[in-house]
RNA sequence: GCCGAUGUAGCUCAGUAGGCAGAGCAGCUGUUUCGUAAACAGCAGGUCGGCGGUUCGAGUCCGCCCAUCGGCUCCA
C-alpha cells in the first residue's frame, strides 16, 4: 500500500514518456512536411515547425497561396518519404557555419540570432531536407506515423502583427491508423456539437448583420435556458449572503479616468459619446459601479464583508476577426461581483467563492482544473501586500483540499488570482471561475472602512465571476450537452404527441395539467404520423415525449418515450409529473429518477 | 485588424460557356387519422450579402464595402 504515491509518480512519468514520444513524431512529421512543401516550391522560406496538443504544423513564406489541392499532394508526397525510411540525422554546427548554411534562409538567420552564444547549434537531416532544429526526433522517416494535413491559414512570423503574414498548414499524427481515425471522429463530434450550428437548429440564438457583428439576439428558447441559469445563479448567490445591485450601462469619463481604465484598458473600450458636451462610454467592466455604491456611505468593520453580485452587461471592443459566435462577442452579460472586507477576511471569503464554484460545476456536470496566477514584473502594490493575498488565495484552495497548479508570474498587475478551467464533455477546456484579488482599485477609489480601532483602514477587494459570461457559459453548455440540455434546462421539457385527432382534446388536457406542475410543454397537434412527431422532438432533444392514443386516454396516463430512445410505455399522468418533477428539482442529468 | 476561403429561398446546397434563378427539407393548402426517428399531392417562397463598374445582357467578369468560416497563443 506503501506504493501508492510511487506507482502513481510511474503513471506520470509513463504518460509524460508517451507525449514526448507523440511531440517527437509530430515535430518529425513537420520536417517531412517542409521537405514536400521545399520540393514543390525550391524558394519557399521556412519558418517554425513544431508539434501541438492536436498535432502538428510549419510555416512558410511561399510564392503563392496554398490550395487544399495543395495539401493533397503534400500529404500524398509526405507518404512517399515516409515509405522511404530516411533516417534522421543529427550534427552539431558552428555559428558561423549555420549562418552561412542557411544564408538564404531569413527566418531561420533570425532564429540563430537569437539563440544565446553558448548554445550548441544542431541541424537534423533526413534524405534532401536539412532543418535546424534541436530535435529530438524519431530514427527515420516511416516512424512518423499516420498523417492527414487538415488545414492551411495565416499566421503572422512570431505572432507579431506588424511582421510578415506566413501561410501555416496544420496537420495531424498518430502512431495507429486507428488514433488517427478517432481524432478525425473527435473533430466531427465537436463540428456536430458546435453551438453556433446547435443554435440554429434547436432555435437558440442568432446574430443579425443589420444588429450587427458579435451581438447575440437570444430566442426564446436560449433565453429560457440562459433565465434559467441566471435564477440559479441568483438563488444560490442570495443564499451565499450577496447583495444583488444594479448599475448603469453607461458612465461618464471621469470614473474611467479614475479607475485607470481609460489608461489601462482604453483599447477595448468603445468611442464615448457626447452628452451635454461630457463624454460618456458604455461600461467595459462593472467594478467602477460597485465601488461607487461601497463608497457611498462609511462602512464599519462590522459591515463587512460585504458582496455585491450584479449580472452585469458590458460592452467591450474586440477585432472583427476574434469574433465567434457566442464566444467571443462585443456584448455581454457577466456574473460578476466584487467582495469588500478586511485582510484578515480574504481567505474564508475566497473558500466560499470556490465553494460555490465547485458546486456550480458539479451542477453542470463539469471536470476542472484550478491555476494560481501569482505576481507578475510589472505589478503595482506592496510585496507585503502580494504576499498576503497570493497566500490567502493558496491557503484558500488549500482549506479546500483542491489540487493546483501554480503560474509564476502569470497574475494581472493589481493581484493574484485563482483560474479555474471547466473541462467539458469532450474534455475540452472553458474558461471558467476566476477570483482576483485587486489592491488597485480600493487605493484608486479610497475605499475603506472604520476599524475597531476608530482609525480608517483600506479595505481588501475580490473580483471574481463563476460563470464567466452569459453569452460564453450557455454557448459552452450547448456544446457540452451537444444540445440535450438536462431535464431542468431544457427549454421544452415535454413535448404531447396525439397519435390522431381525435386524441387533440385529451393532448391538450394532459398538456394543461403538466403545465399547472409547473413543467414547460408543447403539443404537436398537426396532422403528421406519430413517428414524424416523435422525430420533430427527438431532434429538438425534448427530454420527455408522451404519446397519447385511445389506451392512454381511457386509463389517464401517457406513454413516456424518452429522447434516449427508450420507451417507458404507459404510465398514470400524476406518476410522470412526480418522476420528472423530482429528476427537475434536484437538476439531475438523468432524465428519470 | 491581418492572411486565406466563403456568401444563391427560413435551412442544406446545385447553377454548366455571361443569355428567362433550381432541388431537398421547412412553410402553407388539401387528402390521410396512423402506436414510438420523415404519409401523399399541390401551392407559395429570391433586392443571388451590399454598393459601384464592364457588357446589348451579370448569380456568373472587375473594384470597394459588409458579414461568416479557418487561423494569427502552443516559439529550431
Amino acid at each position: 500500500m506503501a506504493d501508492v504515491a510511487e506507482e502513481m509518480d510511474l503513471q506520470v512519468e509513463a504518460k509524460n514518456q508517451k507525449e514526448m514520444d507523440l511531440a517527437k513524431m509530430r515535430h518529425s512529421a513537420s520536417h517531412v512536411m517542409a521537405q514536400a512543401v521545399l520540393e514543390k516550391f525550391p524558394d519557399a522560406k521556412l519558418a517554425i515547425g513544431p508539434a501541438i496538443d492536436t498535432g502538428f504544423y510549419y510555416d512558410f513564406d511561399l510564392p503563392r497561396t496554398l490550395t487544399p489541392e495543395d495539401l493533397d499532394g503534400i500529404e500524398q508526397r509526405m507518404k512517399e518519404i515516409a515509405a522511404e525510411g530516411h533516417e534522421f540525422q543529427r550534427d552539431e554546427i558552428p555559428r558561423d557555419e549555420a549562418v552561412e548554411f542557411f544564408k538564404d534562409q531569413p527566418y531561420k538567420l533570425e532564429l540563430i540570432e537569437d539563440l544565446p552564444d553558448d548554445e550548441v547549434i544542431s541541424r537534423f537531416t533526413h534524405d534532401s531536407f536539412v532543418d535546424l532544429c534541436r530535435g529530438p526526433h524519431v530514427e527515420n522517416t516511416s516512424k512518423i506515423g499516420h498523417v492527414r494535413l487538415l488545414s492551411v491559414a495565416g499566421a503572422y512570423w512570431r505572432g507579431d502583427e506588424k511582421r510578415p503574414m506566413l501561410q501555416r498548414i496544420y496537420g495531424t499524427a498518430w502512431p495507429t491508423e486507428q488514433e488517427l481515425e478517432e481524432f478525425l471522429q473527435r473533430l466531427e463530434e465537436a463540428q456536430r456539437r458546435d453551438h453556433r450550428r446547435l443554435g440554429r437548429e434547436l432555435d437558440l440564438f442568432s446574430v443579425s448583420e443589420e444588429i450587427g457583428a458579435g451581438l447575440i439576439l437570444w430566442h426564446p428558447k436560449g433565453a429560457m435556458v440562459r433565465h434559467l441559469v441566471e435564477r440559479f445563479e441568483t438563488d444560490e448567490h442570495l443564499k451565499r449572503g450577496y447583495n444583488i445591485v444594479y448599475t448603469p450601462h453607461i458612465a461618464s469619463e471621469a470614473i474611467y479616468k479614475r479607475s485607470g481604465h481609460l489608461e489601462t484598458y482604453s483599447e477595448n473600450m468603445y468611442k464615448p459619446m457626447d452628452i451635454e458636451g461630457s463624454p460618456f462610454y458604455l461600461k467595459p467592466m462593472n467594478c467602477p459601479g460597485h465601488v461607487m455604491i461601497f463608497n457611498s456611505d462609511v462602512r464599519s468593520y462590522r459591515d463587512l464583508p460585504v458582496r455585491y453580485a450584479e449580472l452585469g452587461t458590458v460592452y467591450r471592443y474586440e477585432r472583427s476577426g476574434t469574433l465567434h459566435g457566442m464566444l467571443r462577442v462585443r456584448g455581454f452579460t457577466q456574473d460578476d461581483a466584487h467582495i469588500f472586507c478586511r485582510p484578515d477576511q480574504l481567505q474564508g471569503e475566497i473558500a466560499g467563492v470556490l465553494d460555490l464554484a465547485m458546486y456550480f460545476a458539479e451542477v453542470f456536470g463539469y471536470e476542472f482544473e484550478i491555476f494560481l496566477a501569482t505576481r507578475p514584473e510589472k505589478s503595482i502594490g506592496s510585496a507585503e501586500n502580494w504576499e498576503a493575498a497570493t497566500t490567502a488565495l493558496s491557503d484558500a484552495l488549500k482549506s479546500k483540499d483542491l489540487v493546483y497548479k501554480v503560474e509564476e508570474g502569470e497574475g494581472a498587475f493589481y493581484g493574484p488570482k485563482i483560474d479555474i478551467k471547466f473541462l467539458d464533455s469532450l474534455g475540452r477546456e472553458w474558461t471558467g471561475p476566476t477570483i482576483q484579488v485587486d489592491f488597485n482599485l480600493p487605493e484608486r477609489f479610497d475605499a475603506n472602512y472604520i476599524g475597531e480601532d476608530g482609525n480608517r483602514h483600506r479595505v481588501a477587494m475580490i473580483h471574481r465571476t463563476v460563470l464567466g459570461s452569459m453569452e460564453r457559459f450557455v454557448g459552452g453548455l450547448i456544446e457540452h450537452f451537444a444540445g440535450a440540455f438536462p431535464v431542468w434546462l431544457a427549454p421544452v421539457q415535454a413535448l404531447v404527441v396525439p397519435i390522431a385527432d381525435r386524441h387533440g382534446e385529451y393532448a391538450m388536457s394532459v398538456a394543461d395539467r403538466l403545465r399547472t406542475a409547473g413543467l414547460r410543454v408543447e403539443v404537436d397537434d398537426g396532422s403528421d404520423r406519430m413517428q414524424a412527431k416523435i422525430r420533430r422532438g427527438q431532434m429538438q432533444q425534448v427530454p420527455y415525449m408522451l404519446v397519447v392514443g385511445d389506451k392512454e386516454a381511457e386509463a389517464d396516463a401517457v406513454a413516456v418515450r424518452l429522447r434516449s430512445n427508450e420507451n417507458l410505455g404507459a404510465m398514470p399522468i400524476d406518476d410522470f409529473v412526480g418522476n420528472a418533477n423530482q429528476v427537475i428539482e434536484s437538476k439531475s442529468l438523468e432524465l428519470m429518477p
